[in-house]
DNA sequence: ACAAAGTACTGGACTGTATAGTTTATTTCA
DNA sequence: TGAAATAAACTATACAGTCCAGTACTTTGT
């Protein structure tokens, strides 16, 4: 806790340790990780890892936020060009397009699996996984469609339920497929599109108003 | 492999070793469980254990290929009361209510955590879990939604496309919300009810005929 | 029926290895 | 000179898998 920075301990070294630490948990999982490779693999000596990181569990969890919100932001940075008054097809269809593509990368594939693999020994991160991604995505979308809904452009009752719909219309099948079969069952571009386009087909089925 | 009855190696002590070891496999995930637990909890020495099962891998693999097997089924016997001529909504209704009611218990969750987790060490057993949760079901449903269309009462083109929109329209939510938050965050019955309502609505919105 | 022979099982000690975290003596560098 | 870092040895524990000596059960031949 209280600050890494009590002294003029090295930043770079801190960090170093962090993105071994990173590499060696995504691909070993928490158990399987071990504290001399993460300090082989930092540059870095045991003690120095100890010195920065009070223990395995303390430098697993800062590992994972890190990467939950790196994540995180890197979904819902991108675009925000909610008020456009353009195709509303089209603004869903590049909306679910860009989160397919964020989202369905092998690292962000494996955090997931490793969160999920360790909700009973850190049930806390994968809320916070959960918060910051479906969670955070779905209240970003209800916004949305409050806006729409008001402009009389889209018909959608509790915004948070249409936005649920909508998101995994579009997440969960590639999502859960790649979850469990592995990197290589990640959609191409086109595919990608396709499935993004049904998508939104069924959403404004739905929940449009023409 | 070959047989486990090559001999007279008793039937009851086999699967008490199974028993145990799925509760210790479920509660400790693969590299956290411990062949003595698993012996002591058996009420069988670690030697027989051996006996019946050559590694703590094999042993694994047993396990949750059992316990795969039986979720299978069980989503899958009850009810394929598929070509009665009802209301649509009302089949597709109780098919989601089923499927959700079997699929969130903690048992099957804890199973896709484990299985999940365990993506990079047993990706085979990710995958048979795959065929047999999500890809059967949809095939199952594909095949209801193919006959339903052939007497012109729902408009589907790729009846996979379909299957895999409806599965997941009323799935992907309540199953992410529990892989992630735990067995609290499995909706109560009512929840439940009013949540596959709304995905059969909207899946009717889009493929249905009237 | 009965005994001999083989098979299953037990309990516990044992091997070998892995690994989280600590300690110590030494070196680097500001 | 003094804090930060290092390397390497060390502690203590955990655990997969094996070995062994002895007990109990099942089968088979008579």
């Amino acid at each position: 806790m209280s600050s890494k920075r009590d002294t003029y301990r090295a930043t770079s070294k801190h960090t170093a340790i962090l993105n071994a630490a990173t590499e060696v948990f995504l691909k070993s999982g928490y158990l399987g990780a071990n504290m001399d490779d993460i300090a082989k693999s930092s540059g870095v000596s045991k003690q120095t890892v100890y010195a920065h990181f009070q223990s395995k569990k303390d430098l697993f969890v800062e590992v994972v936020g890190r990467i939950t919100d790196d994540a995180s932001s890197m979904v819902h940075d991108s675009a925000q060009a909610s008020d456009r008054d353009d195709d509303i097809a089209e603004y869903l269809l590049s909306y679910a397009i860009r989160q397919l593509t964020v989202v369905l990368t092998p690292r962000i594939m494996q955090l997931r699996r490793l969160v999920i693999g360790e909700v009973g020994r850190f049930p806390e991160l994968a809320k916070v996984l959960y918060e910051r991604g479906p969670q955070r995505t779905m209240k970003a979308l209800a916004g949305v469609f409050e806006r729409f809904s008001k402009k009389g452009r889209l018909n959608v009752g509790n915004s948070i339920v249409a936005a649920s719909a909508f998101n995994w219309l579009v997440m969960a099948d590639p999502l859960n497929r790649a979850m469990l079969l592995g990197d290589n069952a990640i959609p191409d571009a086109d595919e990608l599109r396709r499935h993004a386009a049904e998508g939104v087909r069924i959403f404004l089925a739905a929940y449009g108003r023409s």
